[in-house]
Parts: C-alpha cells; sequence; structure tokens
DNA sequence: TGAAATGTTGGGGCG
DNA sequence: ACGCCCCAACATTTC
C-alpha cells in the first residue's frame, strides 16, 4: 500500500528521474516496478499504445475500450499526471530520455513473442543510451522459465505442472512481498504543453466510433480500485459454492477476474496471497487451480512462442478446415440455431465475456461440428474479449481443436444440447440471452428443432423465421469430424 | 474440463 | 416356482 503520494515538478539534470513503463501492469499495488522506481526518487508515469509492432495480434475493440478506461482510472490514482502516447515504444522513451534527466527505466515483463522482441530492442537501445533499466516480473505467480521442471524443461501437461506449481509456492519463498515505497513522488507533466493528459488518453481513439460498448459500460467497471472490489465480493459471497456453482452457466458464480488480471489491475500474486489467507477450502482450491490454468498458458507461450499461430502439436496438417465464410459469420453473430452456441455468442458481443463453459461449447462446435481452422475462432474472440490474453485464448482454443499441449483427445466433441441439459438444466442462461425461445417449456428449450409444431406456436417459435433452424446436423457433423481425424491418424501410420 | 455404443445387472410382469 | 423378456440404471469400452 503507498502510504502518501505527492507531486513534484521535474528535478533538475543529475537527479534521480526514473520512469515507469505502464503495459499490462495497470495498478499502483503489487507492481514491482513501480515500487523499484519509487524507491530511488521522482517517478515518471507513462503509457505507451504501440499498435504497429503486434503484427497479427493487435489489440482487439473490447480490450480498447477496457483500455480506455483502464487508463483513465491510473490517471486518476496518479493525481492526472500519466504520461499517454502513441507510437514506437522504443524510439518514444529513447526521445524521453533525451528531453529529460532520466536515470533509470523500469518496466514489469509482458510474456508475449512480441512484447518480448519488444523488450530486447528497448533494454538495448537504452543500454547504448547510457540509461539503466530495470525488468520485473510482476503480472504471473512466477516467471514462465522458473515454473519449469529442474532442468528447465517446460511442463506440456497440466496436472504437473499444477503439482510443482503449487511446491514452489508453498515454499513461501517464492511468493514474499517487497516492502512497497512508503511514499510516491510522481513528477508533473513534463511535456504538457497544450494538452492535459485526459485529452490525451481520448487521443488514443481507444473507444468504439460506432457505440457498440453501451453492453460493455453496463457490465463492466475497468480499473485497479473495481478489481480489489470484485476480488472481495467473490471471496466474501461465492468462492464457498465455487467448485460446485463454476460450471453452471445460469449461476453468477465465477470471479470474474479475468480483464483485470490481463491488464494487471490486480496481481496473482495478491489474489494468491489472500485465498492463502483464508481457511482452506473446496471452493478456494478450485479457483487457484483455475490461476494455475492461466500460469501454464502463459508458461507454454514462453517456450512456444509459436502457440499463437500454429499448433502446438503439428497433428493436424494437412487436415481438411472448411474455408465457410456463411457458417463463420453466423457463428460470429449467434445465429446458428443451436441455443447454447448461440447464447454463449451473443452473451460475447454484449458483454465483451463469455461463461468459460460456453467458450468450450461454442469453440468445439466450430472447429468441430463445422470443421472451421481454431484461429478463426480465436481472433473473433480477441476482438471480442475484454479479458483477451494471447496466452490464455490461443491455449483455450488449441485445447478444444485437440492440437494443443494437454489437449482434449480429438474425438472428445462436445455436444451442444447435452451440455446445456447439463449445465443450465432449467434454461436460465438460454432464455436470458436468447428472449425469442422463453416460452419454450425446458425441456425443448434447449433443442426447439425436437419440439412439435403445436408446442412451437405455443412458444411464439417460427423456425428459420425468428429462430434460426440449426446450422448443421449434430450427430452427422460430428461424425464427421471423427472421419476426418481417423484418416489422418490412418495416412500417418 | 465427452459422447455414444455396448455390456451388465437386477427387479418386475407375465405365461 | 420358474424362465423369459423388458428395460432402466449403471459400468465399461470405443471413438
Amino acid at each position: 500500500m503507498i502510504l502518501q503520494m505527492e507531486t513534484c515538478t521535474i528535478p533538475p539534470n543529475g537527479q534521480n528521474l526514473a520512469i515507469v513503463w505502464f503495459r499490462q501492469d495497470l495498478r499502483l499495488h503489487d507492481n514491482p516496478a513501480l515500487h523499484a522506481a519509487a524507491a530511488a526518487g521522482p517517478v515518471l508515469p507513462v503509457y505507451i499504445l504501440d499498435d504497429d509492432n503486434a503484427g497479427e495480434w493487435k489489440m482487439g475493440g473490447a480490450s480498447r475500450w477496457w483500455l480506455h478506461h483502464s487508463l483513465s482510472r491510473l490517471n486518476e490514482a496518479l493525481h492526472g499526471q500519466l504520461l499517454v502516447l502513441r507510437g514506437d515504444c522504443r524510439s518514444k522513451l529513447a526521445r524521453l530520455c533525451e528531453r529529460l534527466p532520466v536515470r533509470q527505466v523500469c518496466w514489469n515483463r509482458c510474456y508475449e513473442p512480441w512484447h518480448r522482441r519488444q523488450d530486447e530492442r528497448v533494454a538495448k537501445e537504452l543500454g547504448d543510451a547510457g540509461i539503466e533499466t530495470c525488468i520485473a516480473d510482476g503480472s504471473l505467480l512466477l516467471p514462465p522459465w522458473r515454473s519449469g521442471r529442474r532442468d528447465g524443461s517446460p511442463y506440456a501437461v497440466f496436472k504437473p505442472f499444477h503439482d510443482n506449481l503449487a511446491r514452489l509456492l508453498s515454499s513461501g519463498e517464492a511468493l514474499a512481498s517487497e516492502a512497497p515505497p512508503r511514499r510516491l513522488l510522481v513528477v508533473e507533466q513534463p511535456l504538457a504543453g497544450n494538452s492535459q493528459p485526459l485529452e490525451r488518453i481520448e487521443a488514443l481513439a481507444l473507444k468504439p466510433r460506432i457505440p457498440w460498448d453501451a453492453g460493455l459500460e453496463q457490465h463492466w467497471t475497468p480499473g485497479e480500485t473495481a478489481a480489489h472490489e470484485q476480488l472481495a465480493a467473490f471471496f466474501d459471497q461465492r468462492v464457498d459454492d465455487y467448485r460446485l456453482d463454476r460450471d453452471s452457466l445460469g449461476a453468477e458464480a465465477v470471479s470474474k477476474l479475468s480483464p483485470y488480471l490481463h491488464f494487471g489491475e490486480i496481481s496473482p500474486r495478491r489474489i494468491w496471497l489472500e485465498a492463502s489467507e483464508r481457511p482452506a477450502s473446496d471452493g478456494t482450491k478450485a479457483f487457484l487451480r483455475q490461476l494455475a490454468w492461466r500460469e501454464f498458458s502463459h508458461h507454454l507461450l514462453w517456450h512456444f512462442p509459436h502457440m499463437s499461430d500454429q499448433d502446438l502439436r503439428p497433428t493436424l496438417a494437412n487436415f481438411p478446415w472448411r474455408d465457410d465464410a456463411a457458417s463463420l459469420r453466423r457463428w460470429q453473430q449467434g445465429t446458428t440455431g443451436i441455443p447454447l452456441v448461440d447464447a454463449g455468442m451473443r452473451e460475447l458481443w454484449r458483454t465483451g465475456t463469455m461463461h468459460n463453459r460456453a467458450r468450450m461449447v461454442t469453440a468445439s462446435l466450430l472447429s468441430k461440428n463445422l470443421l472451421i481452422h481454431w484461429l478463426a475462432g480465436a481472433r473473433w474472440f480477441w476482438d471480442c474479449l475484454v479479458d483477451a490474453d494471447l496466452a490464455n485464448n490461443s491455449f483455450g482454443w488449441q485445447w478444444v481443436a485437440g492440437c494443443g499441449a494437454d489437449a482434449a483427445p480429438y474425438f472428445r466433441i462436445f455436444n451442444p444440447v447435452l451440455q446445456s441439459r447439463k449445465f443450465d438444466p432449467q434454461g436460465n442462461y438460454l432464455r436470458r440471452w436468447l428472449p425469442e425461445l422463453r416460452g419454450l417449456p425446458d425441456r425443448h428449450v434447449h433443442a426447439p428443432w425436437e419440439a412439435s409444431p403445436g408446442e412451437l406456436r405455443t412458444a411464439g417459435v417460427r423456425l428459420d423465421e425468428n429462430y434460426p433452424a440449426p446450422i448443421i446436423d449434430l450427430r452427422a457433423s460430428r461424425e464427421r469430424a471423427l472421419a476426418a481425424w481417423q484418416a489422418l491418424r490412418r495416412n500417418r501410420a
């Protein structure tokens, strides 16, 4: 906890000005880079939006919306002194160092491949210019190279990874928290010139031009304060039921912390420590296990940087993926005619998130039943999710598609009707997102095409008029997917 | 963090 | 009383 925040003017040449370069660590608490910088003297907080270096994985629309609000909250917490720039991070930071008496630049590592390249280039350039750099690890429980085996090799299966992680963390040393600074001295906007910081955040144009973000506004409050409130509410009200209810689509049982974690508005370490202080329970354990999955996917992305674009296990070389723009479009819009899939996709579009169970089922329909490449689905999620995270997203899609580490076997194909009956027996989730199906009785709301004409009429459902007929026959497409996989295996053998 | 097919068991109706 | 069939419920195997 920072006890005291003050602002000051730029120190004269020769003094200890440190830049804190914020990226996916938009918080003041438990932020190692910030703490390191603050310990040495006055701090200049900087955020730089760098779209051009992100390649294929430039931030998506929902993420940009979140970032806009998150930067605004961070700027407020910094008494309006956050310097916001856009462009190439290396040249922007170098230029700041030329113009101001900067001794040191501090940042927390990001683990995406393009961020790693960026880190290297920035560190080299600053080093060549005689500027100190301080690179910390604050976005994971353990840096990915420390969560591997003793010999440094990565884990490819979750169970042993999780056992090892739990062992390392329980030793305590890994999570020992450094003493946070008692005082944060922030320099007043050095380059203010003609515009105020808030105007600069607006100038990043992160909010959508067409205002489709009403649902996001309704469902989310970005920012560090909200993150802490969300965590407290989860621990107070929901964690005890988490193990049993986390798969239930209709219940509000999950933590909803993923976007805060992605943008670093709360640190996983803080979550782990707070959970550890509570009496051990099944709910807490199940929750921390999910945090370990996040850790695992980052571990894999670090060791296999191509994971975001290529099959982790090249089992699918020459797989007959279908190029089917019309079906992809219906999947994206939530008009497949398969209720659980449509409910999930509409929740995604409207709120920027989707229940994890629904993510697995919608992903399975696209990659297995429709035989559309998992990358097409991953890209759509990337654009729509407020918690879009390269490691988690790529890992999840590969897991479902059956080409990832610890992957679901190829023959594990979700049946969206059975999943719906099992995890949303009363149809609460379906009816929330598919008002046109509200009149159907529980036994038919999961599969309206099985209802009799009379039942459909009573419910006011007209297939292919106010709700689509199913995009595909579930049984036949399951057989087709199995056959395609088996052909692949035969050719291989 | 599957689903579907196939196998097994045991109770009840019935001749 | 007994064998037979049916079938639900559960377990196992296969994809």
